[in-house]
Parts: C-alpha cells; structure tokens; sequence
DNA sequence: CTCATATCAGCTTAACTGAAATTG
DNA sequence: CCAATTTCAGTTGAGCTGATATGA
C-alpha cells in the first residue's frame, strides 16, 4: 500500500501534484460562479491577460498561456461573436493582428473579478493577512518570468 | 488600455488568475515530460491520489478531484487497461469498488516522481530553499481541508 | 528561402448533463 | 421509496499535430 501514512501528512507532495490540485478546486468554485456568466474560465482567463497586456497579438498571448497558437484561434472566437474584444492589422507586419479589450469585454471582467474574492475567502479561510499576502506574492514571482 | 501599468506591477492579481497561470506552465512542463510515458497529466494525478489513499472508492476519488462520478470513470479506463490499478468489491457495500495500486501502478508512479524535482527546479530556479519550502507549505495548507 | 503569424482540418482528452442499474 | 455508487450515452471545451496561406 506504498505510503499511506507517509504521503499526506509526512513527505513532501511534489510540486507539479500540490499546483493540480489547489488548480481543480479553484476551477471547480470558479465554473460553478462562472455558471450564468457568457464565458468561460478559460476564456476569462485569456481576457484577463489581454487587459492586463493592453495590446497583444493571438501568438504572444498563446506563449504567455503555454498553448499552442492553433488551440488559441477557438478560444477567442467565442470572445469575438460577442464582441467583447476588437482586432486590427499592426501597422508594421499587416499580418499580424492586435487585439485590445472592448467596453463590452472590461464590463465582463469587472463582473468576474468581482467573484473571486469570494474564493479566494473560501479557500484560504484559514490563513492569516500576512500568509496570504506572502502565498500570492511567491505565485506572483513563479508568473513574472512568463510575463 | 485599462491597466498596462498596473496590472503586472502594481494591483494585486487575483488568487484563481495566479493559480490558473501557474498551473498552464505547470501543465505544459509535465505534458513535455510525460511525452513518452505510457500516461497522461491527468491520469497521473488520479494515480498519485490512489497512491496516497492507499485504498479508495471512485465516487471518493472524484470528489477529491473535484469532478463528477461521470468524469471519472473514462478517466479510469486507461488505467485498468493497462494493469495500472486493480478494483475489488467492498465487503460492506458490494456496489462500491475500492481500487489499489498494483506493483506496475507503482513502477509509473515513481518513473514519474523522479521527473517532477527538475520541474519545480525549473520554475523555482531563483527561489531560496526557504522561499520553496514556505511555498509548498502553504500550499500544502490549501489542499489539506479537501483531503 | 526562411521564419513568424494566423487559421483550417482532424483527433484526443476531459469535463458536463441526463439516464439507468445495483445495492443498502 | 430514497440515497449512494457505478456506468452508459451524448455533448461541449480545450488541448494536440499536420497542413496551408500570408507577409517581413
């Protein structure tokens, strides 16, 4: 039976594993929240760094996310039929495209980040003011390098 | 432009942002890595909690992972085809199926751990060792209450 | 010619809802 | 009859590879 004394409470859990599974909690509370919501969390994630980039084309955002370009293209389309973000040809390479946050799609992020701090009470409910701010400051400098 | 200036540097990110970027980067990393393994991300996460249950039922397992039942089941077919996990009636309640490990179960799970220290040296690379350790502990923290 | 960008096509995985059978 | 577990069916979302067209 391995280590069923051993795992959970006594040797370390291994990053990667600790990271999926604070990730399925978070996405579960998230789409319940999300459930009335035009958008996805995935689609809200992809909103939330073009709002926090200004201006980005599909390639850039696609190495921010990890994902390849080709798995970008269906993300945004739904982003696009609702209008919630607006693209248009670089002036220098005609064949690019960048993309900026419409009213329609900062009023849809306004809505969501309104809910996380929901979660984000619900999951660290336990923590101190000073644990939290010192959990999302060391998760802010694992993203930075990526940004 | 909403918040070029402020979003990366200055206003807080929000917890479910944070953890849904860091785990994109972690996805990509562990999908390059199980590339030849004979498992996918998801797949070893599920395996890595019946390893540390030691003997579980998969409604249990699902709520864990906080998927449904349904989700779970295609989830496990892969596993069972490949020997990975055995399942056996429970004595009480004979509709239940607890599942363990079997030693070939064990083999893939160790090939995979002994891969995951180069991923979190990876994205930790100017972390302290206590930086990480403070880390893994809060985080540790986060997923305790679900177990 | 080569490289980056964007997109199309087809495929796989992993989640969901709804419905069914089994058992306590 | 009801609740929990397991599983089937169908659907959707979100990744992947491979191929194609365009432009610097």
């Amino acid at each position: 039976m391995a280590n069923k004394d051993t795992a959970i409470s006594g040797e370390r859990m291994g990053f990667p594993h600790l990271v999926k599974w604070v990730e399925m909690a978070v996405r579960a509370r998230v789409e319940r929240v999300l459930r009335n919501q035009p958008i996805s969390s995935s689609q809200l994630f992809a909103l939330v760094l073009i709002d926090e980039r200004g201006e980005v084309t599909a390639a850039e955002l696609a190495r921010l996310m990890h994902i390849t370009p080709q798995a970008f293209t269906p993300l945004l389309r739904p982003l696009r039929a609702q209008g919630l973000i607006e693209r248009e040809p670089d002036a220098a390479h005609r064949r690019r495209l960048t993309m900026r946050l419409t009213d329609a799609g900062r009023t849809v992020i306004a809505k969501a980040r309104a809910l996380t701090p929901e979660i984000e009470g619900a999951m660290l409910a336990d923590f101190t003011d000073a644990e939290r701010e010192t959990l999302l400051r060391l998760l802010a400098r694992i993203v930075r390098p990526l940004a």
